[in-house]
DNA sequence: TTGTACGCGTTATCAA
DNA sequence: TTGATAACGCGTACAA
């Protein structure tokens, strides 16, 4: 009677509400909503009936316990305020949705130790595999992770020597092609405001400046290159320290949005006019670069498309444990507007716009 | 022996490995590692000795099954793609964090069903609370989430008659902010680009522009006034409009700093200047605001204290169900900066910015 | 104070 | 083909 009226919430049907109703055994309702089994029509008929009438939930924990395994994914991301990840975990989450998994997402700061806590917090949950957007920091995490056999993803960021999938962009070429293009429009004194030297997108970015430099037989200039964090600060810190140099450059390539917007800040600052000025680009084409003033250039990254794949893998990585590890990178895309110069430095006028863009 | 070699993986120590090394029963080592009950110093000892040895973490599926509830909070957020929200997810995180909770995190993409779907998921997975930034389309859903007796609480957005934990932000206040502002600064002609006319944040935002301008007695243009999505797409096609008009506004008050994103493309197309053709002040200050050319004069919202604060609510209500119902508002603030044309319309200069910052 | 034993809701094994 | 029953790992009556 006391729990009759408890809260006014009757408790959930189980299994065995079911069967009951159904007038056969817990087993058979367990076989005939698998799917697997075979069970004779007239039964298998009366289960579903019962089991719609009763509105049955099979319940998730139970089964999680029998399957020592959930059908939940982690996804550890260093940090949701970062605009260029809500588009990755979206793509993420619709992936692994459609796929009966949901999505339990953390937030590691570019911490360690945080990173460490939230990779227990996950194995305790019982997750059937991982999305991780890693930091250089914790490899010796991700190989206990891996050593317990569980599944595991990375996006954005490369774990180097680690025998695991990963979805990345083809960081060097797109920024290759944006060097190509500020020496097409005129610019000879191209600096690069990059990430710390450990982060595998800022090395590779780097790498993909240097490249392009080379290629066109144009000298290097140490002093043009700077290792900030990718945050804001760092790429306002940066960008005073070029612009104050003797001889500053012509153009700032930041290897991210975010180091864009300090860089910016600096720009603006010391009343300079972009591209007039100093030609300003980018990597990352958040939503709000295109309204800016002038609209900025940058690689533009399918971050959606990020997230949709590095789910599809890990996906294909619980289905076949053994399967070898595969490594996909996709492809970045230069968008031309106006912060570069491309249309503001007079004699410098080019059609690389049109020709970057097929 | 086939088992011993499986992939490598030890299985997991479990509360009957610990007992048997300390030598006790399962029952105890319960007991000592709950805290509740108490235990004799020597066995208690024993058991924490063997608990550490061993690694022991507790099978958080099996104590969910037992206990019919699990540490696990739903957070469902209709688009991790509106930069407003990751700093919402952000707070709700770290404190639930805290308190052992771990977040499991849903996307409604403003989609009725969706957001359905993932309610019943929500319940599935036995989520011990729900923290939720509703839609007015669900108000059924939420309800019957409720009935369950499932801890529940709000945050940006109300749901009007609904007895939820709510927290939300001074929205008249700060819209009023604004409108008063634009007056002392000079404009006569303000007009106010906002969301839906069921979004509870658009209208209340909407209820503060009205107020400010009968406050001073301003005439009110109904024509002034664009209802649209709460996107970039719809603040460009409502400055679009706006600036055909006839008597166009010196002034548009987007109510989100998204919407601010189109209206700021619609004015650059035309090639207005701001301040000097027309002002654009927004809501929201998100981190690029202040990036801008001219800088965005936004009212600023604390995001991160908005999901921290709701993380609280909820934990309070999960520890006590019967508690009043608790409704927070937080404060907002204004960020004058040079987009509405505190400085820049010569004899209108005013210290308004002086005087809002106090 | 400590231990035994049951049940949480499923699925899988074994017999029938 | 179907049903009884034993786990999965934990917490907690109840008994000792």
């Amino acid at each position: 009677m006391s729990r009759a009226h408890r809260t006014g919430n009757s408790p959930p049907t189980t299994i065995r509400d079911v069967a009951r109703s159904a007038r056969v055994s817990t087993a058979t309702v367990s076989r005939v909503l698998a799917g697997l089994s075979v069970v004779s029509k007239p039964l298998s008929k009366r289960v579903h009936a019962a089991a719609r009438t009763l509105n049955y939930q099979p319940n998730r924990i139970a089964r999680s316990l029998r399957a020592r395994t959930t059908r939940i994914a982690g996804v550890l991301i260093p940090n949701i305020q970062n605009p260029f990840f809500p588009g990755v975990i979206r793509g993420i989450q619709d992936v692994l949705q459609a796929a009966d998994y949901t999505v339990l997402l953390g937030n590691s700061d570019y911490d360690p130790a945080r990173e460490r806590k939230y990779l227990d917090l996950l194995r305790a949950e019982g997750v059937g595999g991982l999305v991780l957007v890693p930091d250089a920091a914790s490899k010796k995490a991700y190989r206990e992770f891996l050593a317990l056999g569980l599944p595991m993803v990375t996006v954005d960021q490369c774990v180097p020597d680690l025998a695991v999938d990963s979805v990345t962009v083809t960081n060097a070429e797109g920024a290759a092609l944006v060097v190509r293009h500020l020496l097409a429009v005129g610019h000879r004194r191209i600096a690069i405001v990059t990430g710390p030297k450990d982060a595998f997108t800022a090395t590779e970015r780097l790498a993909g400046y240097r490249a392009a430099l080379t290629e066109a037989r144009q000298p290097r200039d140490p002093s043009l290159i700077a290792h900030v964090p990718f945050r804001p600060e760092g790429g306002y810190e940066a960008a005073g320290r070029l612009l104050s140099l003797p001889a500053p450059p012509s153009a700032i390539f930041a290897t991210g949005d975010g180091l864009a917007l300090g860089v910016l800040r600096a720009v603006h600052e010391r009343g300079l006019h972009i591209p007039r000025d100093v030609a300003v680009v980018s990597f990352d084409d958040l939503p709000w670069a295109a309204a800016l003033q002038p609209p900025l250039t940058t690689i533009s990254q399918p971050t959606y498309e990020l997230g949709a794949t590095a789910a599809r893998l890990l996906l294909e990585r619980i289905r076949d444990p053994a399967r070898p590890v595969q490594r996909v990178r996709l492809q970045t895309r230069l968008e031309v507007r106006l912060s570069c110069g491309a249309q503001g430095r007079g004699a410098m006028k080019t059609n690389t716009a049109a020709r970057v863009d097929d």
